[in-house]
DNA sequence: CAAGTTCCAGTCGCACTGACCCTAACCATG
DNA sequence: CATGGTTAGGGTCAGTGCGACTGGAACTTG
């Protein structure tokens, strides 16, 4: 607790209500250009059956960034998010009917979360796009659906002023893919030449590895392979004033 | 509470561990064109007769915003802060020696402090330069260093995608008032002409009233008066990209 | 070889902005 | 009233960052 001037009328410090506290993870991965959310279907009540965001109750030793690194492996087996950050608290009163929970939501950024899921309950956990999360087309538990929104809107600004992009990406990959994180999370439309003259022109951003990507089945030139450089620290190299938003076509 | 795969080994997610909840408000505002931060001096231990943010407990009740809301009005008097907004949670496990606490950080911005610090406990309640606390010249309770650091970092982002400048300044303003908000809280300085330019090229940010400011003491064309706009919540104006830094005098 | 696709390099032009200057409107002093 | 000091407001100029576009390079498939 903090500090007080006075005790408000009747009600007494020294009987604090009582809360549970809990850290609520959402993580956000890339597969074919569409940001993806990992969700797990509830095995008991309340919201039984539903799908909801992977989390779990804060131990008194832990501080809350534990918590969720804890919570992270304990459902992915993942235990180096490339980025794990706080991003919220949520306590309404009715927000779950049983007791009075007050969580702290994180994002969490993974690269590759297939094997992830395979190895918690395969059954229970599964990849679904944001979209569908945002619009309703899946309903989540609790009040996972604005946790989740907010969640993205967070991921929007990390991109612009830390180097959340290259936690999408593997430790090496191509300025195409790079840009698709940009354009997925963004939904927008950038351009191709431009967007490699803002990586390459200053340096620290990426580094060449002289080696090629695969040409895709659709051939093409092959990509140059490129490392994440330190540069990411101090604001992204991208910025989103791009007023251009993308046209989604009706696929 | 949220969802588990299953309990942890040892851990009995139906005996969950109890906390106590409160709200920490960072009560900013522009005195002479310094940022200050409302800080209220301790009467209880921990942390005796030490300087704090004030807060309180979150009721079963009420959801964090409006815990905050009722903490703001107890500690100031003021219903109407002109931004509540939170930006962190905080829960080490020894951040109180008492007990668990797990505290959520508002940050309230007002415009004139100076008579809410006297409706409140005068003796006990001031408003220091935020300076005097990052630079460890005034010591803080608990962890409230990191929390007011974290508050500004906060603000300093908030100034570049939302209206909070105007939040700083009175209903009708002069441009240098707001500038100052920006060169007080960027650590920047900023050309008048440019800001002038930035700010009035585009229709909605600020409103002219047609009336003129009282000329300062050592003299100077009086400033025209403005309202603040309709456009302020869809990104600030100016934006942080400055390189240059302000020297500091040895004021 | 031709056609299609993707990557990469370069150019053009606009818009934004930092730096600077000048005038307008006030005050203080003599 | 004259002069100098101070702040507000209007303008110019140059650099630069970025969107839009073009064309060549390096692959694919047929």
């Amino acid at each position: 607790m903090t500090t007080r001037t006075g005790p408000p009328a009747g009600y007494d410090p020294s009987q604090f209500p009582a809360f549970a506290v809990t850290v609520d993870i959402v993580i956000l991965t890339m597969i074919d250009g569409e940001l993806q959310v990992l969700l797990i279907r509830r095995g008991e009540d309340p919201f039984k059956g539903m799908w909801a965001i992977p989390g779990g109750f804060k131990r008194p030793t832990e501080t809350l960034d534990e918590a969720a690194q804890r919570e992270l492996v304990e459902e992915t087996g993942v235990d180096a998010a490339r980025l794990l950050t706080q991003f919220g608290a949520y306590g309404d009163p009715d927000r779950d009917p049983r007791m009075n929970v007050v969580t702290v939501g994180y994002l969490a950024v993974l690269r590759d979360v297939g094997a992830v899921v395979a190895g918690s309950d395969a059954a229970d956990a599964s990849l679904v796009p944001v979209s569908d999360v945002l619009n309703e087309k899946i309903d989540v538990a609790f009040d996972h659906l604005q946790i989740v929104r907010e969640a993205v809107d967070r991921a929007r600004v990390e991109l612009e002023v830390s180097g959340i992009a290259t936690a999408f990406v593997g430790t090496t990959f191509t300025l195409a893919e790079l840009r698709a994180v940009y354009e997925a999370i963004w939904g927008v439309q950038l351009d191709a030449a431009n967007f490699r003259r803002s990586i390459v022109a200053a340096d620290g951003w990426v580094i060449p590895t002289g080696r090629r990507s695969q040409p895709g089945v659709t051939g093409g030139r092959p990509a140059e392979l490129y490392r994440a450089g330190r540069a990411w620290r101090q604001g992204g190299p991208i910025h989103a004033r791009s007023t251009k938003r993308r046209e989604e076509p009706g696929r």
